[in-house]
DNA sequence: TGTTTTACAATGCGACCGCATCGTAACGGC
DNA sequence: GCCGTTACGATGCGGTCGCATTGTAAAACA
């Protein structure tokens, strides 16, 4: 059976074993062996495919970023006709942990964070896609003045970062269970209520 | 010597060393050896204190949060004559890393936020103050309501949140590089600039 | 067919962990 | 002066960690 393996899909496997992982007790709660026995494989084997456990993470990491990116823009793609305020509200709504599964993902982000924090490879690899979703969010403001929907003295990129804090917040309050995702979701719409004045 | 020490001390003694170990590492990073060693005594002397590592987390917890709530206060009571702008400008200020203390203090919220997230006893503890906190928010937006320098039409607890997570979501970006101290502050000052329009 | 490479399993190593235990020295109360 | 309590240091235990090493089978290649 050698030879024949899939390389990429066995990491992406192990990845999302580590993902899983991860939610319950954060990065620095999981160990080789658990990863191994989460994936239905022998400690050795994640070793074969990742040399160290930072590597691991690592490539775990861009694996979230893929799925993360691929899930927001399909959901925006389905919001029928798009506008920069729907697809910033879906953008927002998707980031905070609404159910289990947006919920674990938002965790996972947490404990990449956390990392990042201490370890400035990792500080570097999770903050890659930052600027461009901030962007992004940016370009959304300025085509919405553009279209006279919000006011021309709003200042796109601080306005992004202002959306961005908002889900970033809200989704951490929201796991401590001050909020619940209803009120995030008015809070957010509170705020593009406001910033949506022509 | 026994006999006359003081409890109390020797326990902010102990958490205050645990408290400077866990801006390097967070909190899952830290042993009882290192603690010990941080504190300058041995490590049978920090279980004479505390008889779990957990207890010994919490009351630093608790620590940590008299201190801020002390160094904001005063920051606040030290604005002159204070308004309820300048309130609220100093609170979002102080908690933004700005210096390398404000940053520990920053690193030592988040190493407890994700404890909290996995740990329900924590997480009780960690947000505690937050209700407290943003009342008080809420409560300088309802003063500036009725002096009319707000808007009637905000929402206090609403503003309070979206305050907070402005102060706090800068905060991480700060953390990660992706923006400086100054550019948080500016952007904290372009909400309020916006918020008190009367 | 013989050789090399790949995939995986098993085991071991040294380090560290939280926590329990034990010994001991210094005080306060009788 | 004795005794009980308190403060603390030292040491050890069982467990887990990341990582390295070794062994073995199966496919690819010659």
């Amino acid at each position: 059976m050698p030879k024949q393996v899939d390389h990429e899909q066995r990491r992406v496997q192990i990845a999302e074993a580590l993902l899983r992982l991860t939610t319950r007790a954060g990065l620095e709660g999981v160990s080789l062996r658990q990863v191994a026995a989460e994936a239905g494989m022998s400690m050795g084997s994640v070793q074969h495919y990742f040399k160290t456990k930072d590597e691991m993470l690592r490539f775990a990491l861009e694996h979230r970023h893929r799925l993360r990116s691929e899930r927001i823009t399909a959901k925006v793609l389905a919001e029928g006709p798009p506008t920069p305020r729907s697809i910033l509200r879906a953008c927002l709504v998707e980031i905070l942990p609404r159910d289990h599964d947006s919920e674990a993902d938002f965790l996972i982000g947490v404990a990449y964070f956390i990392r990042a924090v201490a370890d400035p490879a990792m500080a570097k690899a999770f903050g890659e896609g930052m600027p461009e979703l901030l962007a992004f969010f940016a370009d959304q403001v300025r085509q919405a003045q553009d279209a006279g929907d919000v006011p021309a003295w709003a200042d796109p990129e601080i306005e992004a970062a202002l959306l961005w804090a908002i889900a970033d917040s809200q989704g951490s309050e929201i796991l401590m269970g001050h909020r619940t995702p209803a009120e995030a979701i008015s809070t957010v719409d509170y705020y593009l209520d406001r910033l949506f004045t022509p």
